[in-house]
DNA sequence: CTATAACTTGGAGTCGACTCCAAGTCAAGG
DNA sequence: CCTTGACTTGGAGTCGACTCCAAGTTATAG
């Protein structure tokens, strides 16, 4: 079994859910390697190149900006982490920006829970259409409700796009 | 102590890590609602409105666009959830996808930790400048080293760039 | 009275990340 | 032989989110 599966840029572009113009954009800017060509000239990729391709569309879905993705894929790539004590201090960068994102990302689902269940007591004489909040797909809900960083986004006053006219 | 203290754009600015500019440019939009104003025009802002600058940069820091910021400011702005069944589900489908960021993010710290490791053994010998990587700020790491989403991004292969001058 | 500093506004410019387009190549089918 | 379709390239255009600028106002300090 030497014979590896190989794909086109289009079965790529559906696994991974990437564009292809985005798929060679990454490659016209460098943020993919060269990918190798059949003898017509059309790219083919291999599993390999489709779970770096994912990793870019994870990361880059948690907001991170392309250049901050290039070092991951050397990282990746050689699986060469020590050797280069600047790369090992990224990565360790990136980690605590990535553990204070999840921070975050905890923070405002506890925010959503918190205004869920207000909405939940509030009414619960309505239809029942589609309620329950926890019992979905996530079994990890945390047990305490408010994270520990304070949850202060409380008080929020926002009635956006509504100031009495005068705004323009 | 009805006399609640008001801060200055600049100072909002500062405490919230938000340009004054963006700021503005928030209001301009209509992501923020109009700010009162001194007698002399100047922006004021009170704790309130900082805490929804707050909950922006935090939303924005997990890669959300701005428009999709406007509901959450709306939910949070008249604590009435239940009000627009509409409103629930998107604060439900928003949830869902915050979880799965954390999925994704949490992936991210394994895939990290695990490269770390890797280079942990394999040298061992050189300088332990700054080593330690999770007794730091956070003291929640997961017990499981590798999340149970399959983890695929270990056999990447990138080396981007380097692809021989043929590239362009 | 004037200069400085902190703001205001409207609008133009920038930058990252695509997204679209035109023109060309190649392989297979009718 | 001509068309169709899946690709190639280079480059232009778009869009979101700022970021910067110029001109004007107001308050305070010298």
């Amino acid at each position: 079994m030497k014979e590896e599966q190989i794909f086109s840029i289009k079965e790529t572009a559906e696994q991974t859910g990437i564009s292809e113009d985005t798929i060679r954009y990454y490659e016209k800017i460098a943020l993919l390697p060269r990918a190798d060509r059949k003898d017509n000239g059309h790219r083919v990729y291999r599993q390999e190149n489709i779970n770096t391709i994912r990793l870019i569309a994870c990361l880059k879905k948690t907001g991170m900006p392309l250049e901050e993705i290039r070092p991951f894929l050397v990282v990746s790539a050689d699986a060469d982490p020590a050797e280069y004590p600047e790369l090992v201090e990224h990565l360790r960068s990136h980690r605590e920006n990535i553990i204070s994102q999840i921070a975050s990302l905890q923070q405002v689902v506890d925010f959503i829970d918190i205004k869920l269940e207000e909405g939940r007591y509030q009414r619960d004489c309505s239809d029942e259409s589609q309620a329950g909040v926890s019992e979905k797909t996530m079994g990890e809900l945390k047990p305490k409700p408010v994270s520990t960083v304070e949850m202060s986004y409380f008080s929020v006053s926002a009635k956006a796009g509504n100031s009495s006219s005068s705004a323009r």
